[in-house]
Formats: C-alpha cells, sequence, structure tokens
DNA sequence: CAGGATCCAGCATGATACTG
DNA sequence: CAGTATCATGCTGGATCCTG
C-alpha cells in the first residue's frame, strides 16, 4: 500500500480529520488489490488459487499485499494445520461491503473502454 | 499514473481482454488524483486554487497528474489567452460520471472511519 | 499566474533462492 | 503448499530553479 500520510481537507480542518476518500484510497492502493478483492469476492481461495489467478504477480508480493489488507480488515486468513499447509482467504465484512464500489469501478470501465475504441 | 501493464483476467483472456476494474484503477491512480476530481466535481478551479486547497502537493506534480488526468479526458483544461495567464479546470463528462464511484468512496470511508475507532 | 525542466530519494514491486 | 529472505530496479512524488 502507499500509505501516503492522510490527506486533510482544506481549509475546513479542525483537530486533523482525515478525508475518507483519501482513507478508502489507501486501503485500495497497491498494484494488485483491487483484483485480490474482486477474485476474493467469488468466494473464498487458496494462497496458490490466488497466485495462479492473479498472473504476474510474485509470491512474495502477494503475501505482502494480502497481510496489508488482512491488517485493514478487508481480508480474512485463516490457516490449517495440516500438512502440508492450507491457507484459505476471504472476504471480511468490511471488504464485502467493498463490492458494490469494485463493481461500479468494473462497469464505469467497461462503459469507457468501450468509448475509447 | 503507475500505468501499470493492463492486467487481464483469467483465464478467459481472448484476443488480450483489459479487466475494466484495471483500466479504471490506472485511470486514478496517482497521489493526488482523487482529491483532483474531488474538487473539480464542486465546480471549475484555476491553477492556484487548486494548488491551494490541496496543501502539501507540488506544482510539479500537480501539473503532471492534471495532465494525465486530461490525457485520460478525465478534465477539461481552458487556457485563456490573457496576461497574466489563467488557465480554468473542470470535469469533463467521462469526469463527472466517475463522480458517483468518489462518492460511494466518502461514504464507505466514513463508515468504516469511524467503526476503526 | 501557470507552468517547464531537472535531479533525486524512497518505496513498491519484481526476481530469485530457500524452507518447514 | 505457503510462505520468508534478500537483492535489484523502476516509478512516483518532492524539491528546487527557471520562464513567458
Amino acid at each position: 500500500m502507499a500509505r501516503y500520510f492522510i490527506q486533510n481537507e482544506n481549509p475546513p480542518k479542525e483537530k486533523e480529520e482525515i478525508c475518507p476518500v483519501t482513507y478508502t484510497q489507501n486501503l485500495t492502493s497497491g498494484r494488485w488489490k483491487l483484483m485480490i478483492l474482486w477474485y476474493l469476492s467469488k468466494g473464498t481461495k487458496r494462497f496458490n488459487e490466488l497466485h495462479r489467478s492473479l498472473s504476474g504477480i510474485s509470491k512474495g508480493i502477494l503475501t505482502r499485499q494480502l497481510r496489508e489488507l488482512e491488517e485493514d480488515e478487508m481480508v480474512h486468513r485463516e490457516v490449517y494445520k495440516e500438512v502440508p499447509p492450507k491457507v484459505e482467504y476471504s472476504l471480511t465484512p468490511k471488504g464485502v461491503s467493498f463490492i458494490p464500489i469494485l463493481d461500479m469501478m468494473g462497469e464505469w470501465g467497461k462503459k469507457h473502454l468501450k468509448s475509447d475504441q
């Protein structure tokens, strides 16, 4: 995540109010985060499933972005104590509540992709 | 803009289909882009107005992000041939159509900012 | 006023090798 | 399988100086 310092509204900032849009932006900035949320919106996935779905991402980066999403309570990580290891990722309620935004971004993108041709 | 290579859906990619979500992400990634769109959603603004509103941004970066938004047809740049120069920025129809997403991000952020406390 | 042109630092991502 | 660790690199944004 970019984790930019939080951008404040200006001039009515009192007591360092955080801009909600920037808050949202911060949670979802990171090259693969939206795609991760997108795939998880279709259901629980294991680590390697995600890794295969997001072709191009390296395992290290996938791990890190998942950890950040977990830290921000967007994603839940469930570890099964088995050998070989099994770890399942799913959306938290907070993550689920983000899906409508993802859908709108998809709709918007689809529309303007067409008219760009 | 990050201008990441376009992420494709996987496996049903045929003929290099572009993921609409990634398209949207690409157009709006950049530290200040969402805030720029946000301020412009309130009406036409001059360069220095924007610069003052977005406290912390340098003029060089503001120029660059505005140029990218212009290139992506999100923002319209109107130059008045006067001395001293006057340049006004406003949203294009495409930019305006993005506002609902911005609003949702704001609402979502506001909600989860609270419950984070 | 509204930039353009450089240069540079930091950090996010990528590549690769290794592990319980 | 699901990572961790390390190193390499490329971009993004910031700082600074200059201009019509």
